[in-house]
DNA sequence: CCCCATACATACTGGTTGGTATGTTCCTCA
DNA sequence: TGAGGAACATACCAACCAGTATGTATGGGG
């Protein structure tokens, strides 16, 4: 075995299936299907569904919104509100129309499952507190090189940053229209503009 | 019977469950159990489950977004933006901790639904439109007034509205977080205030 | 007074679900 | 070389699901 090619594997399907369905609506059996594997090698690799679950995120879902849209805010040779910009339009123009429909995979599992099941919950938190400390990171920087506004709350506007984009994502997954996310991912770049001092 | 108050009973309950557990998660069966009737009563009244979840929409959500979201904008006492901050706030405060926890129950269900039945994506869209109308009107109606920027499209600018509000809600359901939507309300309005002239 | 539709209640069905128990292959290490 | 565990495959299970078929009470109209 290379390193765990079957697991792999079963993450990607069940990533796959989840987004398409949701997590409570997505079929073992199609995961299976998708995969190319039996029930065994599945309970082999995981104790249930909700771990495979558990998986998809903290193996599959952390690693894509850490590359996409966390360590973009590292790169220091822009100007804070710039790189927000830059970084949001990056990300933005990387997805496809599928992807549009069936919106951000974060936001579709903590709005499913968060209410009902805490294991989820501590997870979709764990990583929108990740990507808020990273946005009040770069606003505070910032603040601090006189690029930005002083009279607003580091990480309150970032909670908002998030906000309106978890927002235009939905907007669009239910308009299905890109050209919804473009207007509406207008108006949070307008607002990135408002905060510059 | 007075006015199908069974029915009424029904739509109660299937309301509630489905905004506990998404639509698909929702359990006839536990519908039943809350409504106290039986499974001939539900199938007297709706043809499928699907028929009852769209009626929810329709006879349920779509009164309560009417009547605390929309109508409030037409009371024209006060300046549009005023009328726009007044309403969110209003609103806002009707929510209670458990309601917060479960999120926007429009918002649940065109996340849930829209990719995968177009029956439901046509209503909750249906909606949204409605809601945005009102919203571009009233931004319209203070551009003409003079107290709204004249720089800013009122559709798109809606469109950023209602996408920052429902993003709100999310971040509080996920948080679980009373306090999580007040800090990101404050956004909101902050950013109402920037549209005025 | 009877008839029949309305308004449900009860009992059941086929299909699907997540999960388990058991079997088999193969590779490693003693 | 053989013992044993890792890595799966196959077959099965009870529980639950939406939906249906049938039964029954009741109230109003002819």
């Amino acid at each position: 075995m290379t390193v765990d090619k079957t697991r792999r594997e079963l993450l990607e399907a069940a990533y796959t299936e989840i987004h398409l369905q949701g997590f409570q609506a997505a079929s073992l059996n199609a995961i299976l299907n998708k995969a190319g594997v039996t029930k065994g090698a599945l309970y082999h690799y995981f104790r249930s569904k909700k771990e495979l679950g558990y998986a998809v995120l903290d193996e599959w879902i952390q690693p894509y919104l850490k590359s996409t849209w966390i360590e973009p805010l590292n790169n220091q040779t822009l100007p804070p509100i710039e790189r927000l910009k830059q970084t949001i339009s990056q990300a933005a123009e990387q997805l496809d129309e599928q992807e549009i429909q069936l919106g951000c995979p974060l936001n579709n599992l903590a709005q499913e499952m968060s209410p009902i099941d805490e294991g989820f919950r501590r997870r979709t938190d764990k990583l929108y507190q990740a990507w808020l400390e990273s946005i009040t990171a770069t606003l505070a920087e910032g603040q601090e090189s006189g690029s930005i506004r002083k009279d607003i709350d580091p990480a309150d506007t970032a909670l908002f940053i998030v906000a309106a984009l978890e927002g235009c994502i939905s907007i669009a997954k239910n308009a299905q229209s890109q050209e919804a996310l473009f207007h509406c991912g207008k108006g949070v770049l307008g607002y990135l503009d408002s905060l510059s001092s």
